[in-house]
DNA sequence: AAGGGCCTCAACCGCTATAGA
DNA sequence: CTCTATAGCGGTTGAGGCCCT
């Protein structure tokens, strides 16, 4: 049996969309909602394809697309869900209410990329472009300034001994409220779970300059005495750095699909190895080592 | 005013994932 | 299990607008 093309090839319409069949694909997904898109363009009275009409109503004419300039808040936050997860758009889109991936990936092309490249950051890999004139610095010297926020994660982390969740962790660290308030409402079994240890050290690494997840500017809360010293604390203040903390996150976050209390295996890592270490997981648990051991190429500015 | 180059973004293309028969 | 239909994704294209000379 031959498959059938999506459309007809003959008198089908391409290029740009008038109002006039705006207002048909509209009318028709008012009346019979969105869905069968093979067939609804006949039905429709459109000479398009259907693949067509579901990207003209995905991209433009959904009604809850929030169209005009993307504000810095939403610059931010795709900044860092593109560090933490590359060019899944649809993925980022996700966590942008009204805008659609391929408006993201637009936006991203057309400005935040050439953004990043003037402020000497690699746009793919999101780590300073290798350039001795800019820095002075070498990449290899850089892994032990993110330290301080590693310690803060570590230090939670062995207090309540979690697993990590994947979702969980990129909502807390483009500052997504909502997950954090939902889950805190369900408290029977946070104890043990990454909310837990996320909520916490998002807690104790106080945001000063924004309201979306780590800003540039942390400052430690007091609760930050439950688990360093004075000296310790000090010393902090000196090393803490939202961005080092992302690029050790995202090693966790490369395991696809965990749930609390389970972690899966990830393509970038050696899955034997780290379920090894996930074995000996115990008081001793050395966070910063596990993150080590998952993205050995980890280097940010202060 | 003309036209050439650049930029933006809607739309298309090719491919993969998934559901269901 | 295989095959088809459908939906969705990410990369690419090209029309149209803008700016500069």
């Amino acid at each position: 049996m031959v498959r059938t093309p999506c459309c007809k090839e003959e008198g089908i319409k391409k290029g740009a969309w008038t109002p006039e069949e705006d207002r048909k694909l509209i009318a028709y997904i008012q009346r019979h909602g969105e869905g069968g898109w093979r067939t609804l363009p006949e039905k429709a009275g459109l000479k398009r394809c259907g693949k067509s009409c579901r990207l003209r109503w995905a991209n433009y004419l959904r009604p809850d697309i929030k169209r005009g300039e993307f504000t810095l808040e939403e610059d931010d936050t795709i900044i860092k869900l593109h560090a933490l997860k590359g060019n899944k758009w649809a993925a980022i889109a996700t966590y942008l209410a009204g805008r659609t991936d391929n408006e993201i990936k637009n936006y991203w092309n057309t400005n935040l990329k050439k953004r990043l490249k003037q402020k000497g950051i690699d746009p793919t890999t999101h780590k300073p472009i290798k350039s001795t004139d800019q820095t002075g610095i070498e990449p290899k010297n850089l892994k032990l300034s993110s330290s301080g926020s590693a310690r803060v994660l570590n230090r939670v982390a062995s207090k309540y001994a979690v697993d990590l969740n994947r979702d969980l962790v990129t909502g807390i660290i483009i500052g997504n409220s909502t997950i954090v308030a939902d889950v805190s409402q369900n408290s029977v079994d946070v104890e043990n779970s990454t909310t837990t240890l996320l909520n916490k050290t998002a807690g104790l690494m106080t945001n000063t300059s924004t309201s979306s997840g780590f800003s540039d500017n942390c400052s430690l809360s007091d609760d930050i005495t439950e688990f360093f010293s004075n000296e310790e604390i000090s010393d902090m203040y000196t090393n803490v750095d939202h961005v080092g903390l992302m690029e050790e996150l995202k090693g966790m976050l490369s395991y696809e699909n965990a749930v609390p209390g389970e972690i899966k295996g990830s393509p970038e890592a050696n899955i034997a190895d780290e379920m090894e270490f996930l074995d000996s997981w115990n008081d001793d648990l050395d966070l910063e080592k596990f993150v080590s051991s998952l993205d050995s190429s980890i280097g940010v500015f202060v």
